[in-house]
DNA sequence: AAATAATTTTCTATCATATAGAACAAAATT
DNA sequence: AATTTTGTTCTATATGATAGAAAATTATTT
């Protein structure tokens, strides 16, 4: 999340939150929604009309929903990102070459932000989308980024967010994290050995332009598929290459 | 876009404004917002910090722009629609089968509004992306769409929003459009020759559960390569009979 | 490096308007 | 048909969105 606005403009505010309900309720109706945030109907009813008449709300049988209008906003950020359009086409190479899953972040806000996935032919099923977003600590896409991200920036993120312990194995402290991205450096690749997902492994690569953290890229595995040499070397290895193609090609634009 | 709103939230109203101008500029500051919007900055920026806070928005070297939040809820709202979820992979299919631009689309407030894409080895390139809309006259996703809609709601499309003329080819007329719908159930699919641009001829097939409309399919392609038997045999049999899967495999979802 | 300009952010008073609650209308359910 | 539930409209009032100015920050120039 970003910092707290100072001056926050409540109405808007608010529509955000019916917004946020709208998607944990997938459809609700006005009464539904005044209730469960605590307001009024005709609050809600005119927070939905104002939506609606822009399409980012949606009227059906069974209430209101999320409208279309998300998905134009949300690819247009996307396509405008490189990352997003060099690595695509790497991410789908990288998921048909190993099978398994493939995905490529972008930091922001201190966040682990997912860009896009393909599944590979035996890969696992995570119902992690496009936009949704991890905390960097636990995600080795997030690991890879930290550990080649300018050092006020890695202090910032460390400091402010909390860092969550997904699972035992997560970097939940501080220092142990910090030696754990110096650790990354040494390798040039992160490793997640369950620290997100019990029974997970993932093998992460940054994606660089001078100097700058785009992103990352990242294969993800059951434990008994990402070990041994598979795990130290071949896996790495088409990350590390699939990173540095992504890297080329962003050059170009 | 959806009806006026009776009692609109104006703070609301400005958020969508802001988010708008955002997308149009890509990059904006405060005081080219607050310029454009003839709004004051304070008032621009308490909007954009507010939307910051959410992940709606991101600060960066050259201004504030889109946040990656509107991808989540955009996929989100995506990934409900079984349309999307059937239909993905026979789009996918269907592009490399023909080598061609293959489109499934949606109706959302008497617009049609494309939900994936996925372009073949020669398709053309078209700068229209997943979310983005189009009158339902002007396409051949639209004009499937409406010619197995129910009549009420086809009224009140037709008679609701303007039939804009993309080419000379269009069917902007009320009357004329109505016989062209009547043709295309007759025939089963529908034909864009060249009523949205010029040396783009489109066939699609309107993909429906238990008499709804869920949407359409549809294949673009230069006039020079979808003539003869391939408009009226091949590529309508291969989009109908694509058509058709998505509706049998929708049946289980 | 100092000075100046431009841009962003904070602050504050005031008037517009977001809100709650009630009344009404429309569906859904019995 | 009657009743309950839900959605929409209306209205008064107190809240807070807004404009404008000042402060702080950043960029640009000398």
């Amino acid at each position: 999340m970003g910092d707290e606005a100072k001056h926050p403009v409540k109405a808007t505010a608010r529509t955000l939150e019916i917004i946020a309900a709208l998607k944990q309720l997938n459809w609700a109706g006005v009464t539904e929604l005044a209730e469960r945030l605590d307001t009024s109907k005709s609050v809600v009813h005119n927070h939905l009309s104002t939506l609606e008449e822009h399409d980012y709300v949606v009227k059906g049988e069974e209430g209101y929903s999320i409208g279309l209008r998300f998905l134009e906003m949300g690819g247009y950020r996307r396509n405008k990102m490189t990352l997003y359009r060099m690595g695509k086409p790497e991410v789908d190479a990288l998921a048909e070459e190993t099978g398994e899953l493939v995905n490529i972040a972008a930091e922001e806000h201190g966040q682990c932000v997912y860009l896009y996935r393909s599944r590979g032919a035996q890969s696992v099923h995570l119902d992690i989308h496009a936009g949704e977003r991890a905390a960097m600590n636990t995600t080795a896409l997030g690991k890879s980024m930290l550990a080649y991200m300018h050092d006020d920036r890695v202090n910032r993120i460390i400091e402010d967010g909390p860092l969550p312990a997904a699972t035992e194995h997560s970097y939940a402290d501080s220092e142990a994290l910090r030696e754990e991205l110096a650790a990354t450096r040494e390798r040039g690749y992160a490793i997640d050995d369950e620290e997100r997902l019990e029974g997970l492994r993932c093998v992460s690569a940054p994606i660089r332009q001078d100097g700058e953290v785009l992103g990352a890229i990242s294969v993800s595995a059951p434990t008994n598929r990402l070990k041994g040499d598979r795990l130290e070397q071949t896996v790495p290895d088409k990350v590390v290459s699939a990173a540095n193609v992504i890297e080329l090609n962003s050059v170009h634009s």
